[in-house]
DNA sequence: ATTAAAATAAGACACTGTCAAGATCGTTTA
DNA sequence: TAAACGATCTTGACAGTGTCTTATTTTAAT
């Protein structure tokens, strides 16, 4: 009977990818304070202690959610950045705005992705690293060929220079995602011109 | 016995304030989570509920010390404003360096007043508003003067554009110092370069 | 002095994460 | 085939949380 999975019951089949869709739901649903283990263990229709099996423990579970996230987004970027239907300098627009964008539409994913939950204790997951830090390095590598082009501003002199414009521009895009998911900035309608005035601080130096 | 306040022990005297006081002590020990209003009321020596009677609820509570940090923050930031022995141009470097080093030295208590925990969930204090938005607008007017000063850049022709500078401004300093106290910019060493080139960038069209 | 109000306490409830001990299944081994 | 084993799932239990209700005590006001 290997081809009947549903049949015992008892082992449930594929349950830490049923837990991982099933908690992205409720993420898209709620917010992230919303998600506890039971009411996602009866959800799925297990008993509370069986995602025990699966993840180390809640933590774990949460920086799964994230890992989807990253791929999401590192995906996002890369298309992006090879996109020859569009100049450098509208890449770099395109950028910045679909970052917001994302972080704007996927509100809860991108707090867990990004918040303290996950990076405050030390004890994210190796596997969440190593599909976040690639995803943060290739951010910075796009600058820096933006910044070879003279999209942005470099100083030559200084070989740290292109790190500090990657910090600060990240900063910036975080920034704005941020105050505007937390409900301080409470207009989300002019998220457009945010960005757009965010470009243009950015690419200040490099128009002629 | 009215000159005798510690005498009855049953009636406490400032409840109200030496809650205040003690929570935001173990925010410095710890980390908001950490705050329980169990373990507070413990430590003040007082029954569970006692803080009931003074603060609606935990959420209530926790406005209350935020309320502390932006008069705090608020006041750094006039003094720097208005202190005339520095150039406009060397308060405005100042205001970034002090914003992102006041998150820093008091993560906490700056992620009690900016993040989610309060703003995310509609139900923020009366009181935590009126000292927040005018905390939030001095910002606002400060990028504003500097704009006049030709400091900042400024396109005339369009009357929202100050608005959109002060929102990308602080979406810049508000992101630096969320990636720094969350944890994802792993090293706090270089934070003073990092603030000199948002310095540099956002006052790249004024040099001439 | 009596009454009202304010402040504190204790009990209870529904949640939460997670540990320990048993039950059941599929797979491997002898 | 039978037995053993490990992976998976369940139930029970514990400590912790916020907060509601009810009772007690103190202070203030009349």
């Amino acid at each position: 009977m290997k081809n009947s999975p549903s049949k015992s019951k008892y082992h449930y089949g594929d349950l830490r990818n049923t837990l991982l869709k099933v908690a992205s739901e409720m993420l898209k649903e709620g917010s992230i304070e919303d998600i506890s283990l039971r009411k996602l263990s009866s959800r799925v229709g297990v008993s509370r202690t069986a995602p025990y099996h699966h993840f180390k423990d809640k933590h774990a579970l949460l920086c799964g959610i994230a890992e989807a996230g990253f791929a999401q987004l590192d995906h996002m970027n890369k298309k992006t950045f090879n996109n020859n239907s569009f100049s450098m300098k509208e890449r770099f627009s395109i950028y910045i705005h679909q970052y917001v964008n994302f972080a704007k539409d996927n509100a809860e994913l991108y707090e867990l992705m990004f918040g303290r939950t996950i990076w405050k204790q030390k004890n994210s997951t190796q596997e969440l690293k190593d599909i976040a830090y690639p995803c943060f390095q290739y951010q910075v590598d796009m600058i820096n060929e933006w910044q070879k082009l003279k999209l942005l501003d470099s100083v030559n002199s200084d070989e740290n220079d292109a790190l500090r414009v990657s910090q600060v521009l990240w900063g910036t895009i975080h920034g704005i995602a941020k105050l505007l998911i937390d409900g301080i900035y409470t207009d989300v309608g002019h998220v457009e011109e945010i960005c757009n005035k965010a470009v243009d601080i950015f690419l200040a130096n490099s128009r002629k």
